[in-house]
RNA sequence: GCGGGUGUAACUCAAUGGUAGAGUACCUGCCUUCCAAGCAGGCAACGUGGGUUCGAUUCCCAUCACCCGCUCCA
């Protein structure tokens, strides 16, 4: 399955759309066409449905997109989400400038720069060697390497500007191809109120978990919550990201679903064990089974530094292994920040224990999107039925756009009326789709295209006995059920009892 | 953001320095009793902006979007 076929099925069945088409589009920006909406609201509300309602220990949150920019400061994305890029105009390769560490060696001639990539002082200076190695095998090198003094290093970010020309790139063989550092800052900013100054400068929020924090203390005070318990949140961020890349998996807006479980610090870590398997089964639940969904644990030095354990859901695209969902044990980190940055105590007391603390915290944090694209990956499957090819998306009943689509046999013998009432009873519950034209089976091709579990056809023996031809989407089985129970019979199919 | 590729109808493709054809899909009829049948008719396109030219969908430049690689990330 490759991602062309995907898209264009897309656009063809109307499940997504580049955004704001008829005038070009807008790079990172997609709409969801009539079929899509349906399939990424069934994602959000089985979501909402398995981790908020029918759960004694979770509350939902509805906050708004544009915050405080205090909160931006206390969680740190001002600050961590600008991150200056360098680029080396030798070899095309870019860097992070706070990444790339620059060693200067003091020599007679004048100081030698060289400019090594790594994620801590300590990375660059166990690849320094190599790199000068590499340096004197193309005679770049003014002395010999053994002959270097020992250098003194600092980031590129700290360099003073007189000498970023003296620098070697990382993988440069002469000084002076790396460019200034180029601020990205990934929030879009925006301004509140009529006048555009520095004091109304506001963000569009780049997580939807930061209002979550900004209120645990509303939500303790009157929510009647005990610890633990979890708030939930599904909304819409906005990351400027430098490359949207590979359909809606990585877009400039997105939808998150994200859930910040608090939590007494000694149960910690048994929660972030329970979300961590309680999450992956959730995609294979609903779908995700044929091996392409992996649990991945972060390595140590792969964590956020006020991180303790992450572990990543993830999926193979057609364009590689990539994130689902964040599992996080965040500690305490979040709230420490903003009783630091708001002055306010978001500390908790436990009445039972008599104890105060600040709650631990984990963090379930899924992409709406990326979920959708997901689910559609999987689903999307060619086949041979009636030793034709077919295409077919085979969705989870319950996330399924259209539960079923109601087909008189032919356009007479009362045949239409009879399935329009069918229609009719079945539209107040569900989303069904009415056909009577041309030949049966291309109608069944067209649903199977749609990812529509059931067929439901009158036909002569409708007449008769009063019950309708099922058909099911996967297999093409066939069997009769009665007039009278068709809405039921759509009802168990959906919504499952052990789907709970 | 860099390098490479692509851009013609809703989808998949074709042809052409003198304004474009097909298949599928879609719509209207007719016909049809279970897996993309048939007949008749219909709708529908040169990504955008410049330039060269008597004339550009075609050649050139720019731009935008998508795909692949790098980079980055939920």
């Amino acid at each position: 399955m490759d991602m062309e076929k995907l898209v264009s099925l897309c656009k063809r069945r109307g499940f997504i759309f580049p955004s704001s088409e008829i005038y070009g589009g807008l790079n990172g920006f997609w709409d969801y066409g009539p079929l899509g909406v349906e399939l990424k609201r069934n994602i959000k509300e089985a979501w909402w449905q398995d981790n908020v309602r029918s759960r004694d220990d979770m509350v939902g949150l509805d906050c708004s997109i544009i915050m405080n920019p205090k909160v931006w400061e206390a969680s740190g994305h001002v600050g961590g989400f600008s991150d200056p890029m360098v680029d080396c105009r030798e070899t095309k390769d870019r860097y992070r400038a706070d990444q790339l560490y620059v060693f200067k060696f003091e020599l007679p001639a004048g100081p030698l720069m060289v400019a090594v990539a790594g994620g801590t002082a300590q990375d660059a200076k166990d690849s320094l060697d190599e790199r000068l190695s590499k340096l004197g095998n193309k005679n770049a090198l003014p002395i010999k390497k053994k002959d270097l003094p020992t250098p003194s290093v600092i980031t590129y970010t700290e360099l003073p500007e007189v000498d970023r020309i003296l620098v070697i790139g990382p993988t440069a063989t002469s000084a002076g191809s790396l460019t200034e550092p180029r601020q990205f800052n990934l929030m879009f900013s925006t301004n509140v109120g009529a006048l555009a100054d520095a004091s109304s400068k506001a963000y569009l929020r780049p997580e939807t978990a930061q209002g979550i924090f900004a209120n645990f203390k509303n939500v303790c005070d009157t929510g009647r919550v005990k610890l633990p318990f979890g708030i939930a949140q599904i909304g819409k961020s906005f990351r400027n990201e430098i490359t949207p890349r590979n359909f809606i998996f990585r877009s400039r807006e997105f939808e998150q679903m994200e859930i910040e479980f608090f939590c007494h610090p000694s149960e910690a870590a048994q929660w972030y064990a329970y979300w961590r398997k309680a999450r992956f089964d959730w995609y294979v639940r609903h779908g995700l089974q044929s091996g392409r969904l992996r649990l991945r644990d972060h390595d140590p030095d792969e964590l956020a530094f006020y991180s303790t354990a992450t572990a990543d859901i993830e999926y193979e695209f057609p364009f590689g292994t990539s994130e689902l969902e964040g599992i996080a044990h965040r500690g305490d980190y979040d709230l420490s920040q903003h009783t630091k940055f708001s002055g306010k105590d978001l500390s908790y007391f436990d009445e039972e224990k008599k104890e105060r603390y600040l709650p631990h915290v984990i963090e379930p944090s899924a992409g709406a999107d990326r979920a959708t694209l997901a689910f559609l990956c999987e689903a999307y499957q060619e086949d041979e039925m009636g030793g034709e090819t077919r295409t077919v998306l085979k969705f989870h009943p319950r996330l399924a756009p259209i539960k079923a689509a109601v087909f008189p046999l032919v356009k007479k013998d009362g045949m239409p009326e009879k399935g329009e009432k069918i229609y009719r009873d079945l539209k107040r519950h569900f989303n069904v789709f009415f056909d009577e034209k041309g030949a049966i089976g291309r109608r069944y091709r067209r649903q199977d295209e749609a990812g529509t579990p059931l067929g439901i056809t009158i036909d002569g023996q409708t007449l008769e006995d009063d019950t309708v031809t099922f058909r099911d989407r996967d297999t093409g089985r066939q069997w009769r059920v009665p007039s009278a129970g068709v809405v039921q019979a759509v009802r168990d199919l959906v919504e499952p009892s052990t789907d709970a």
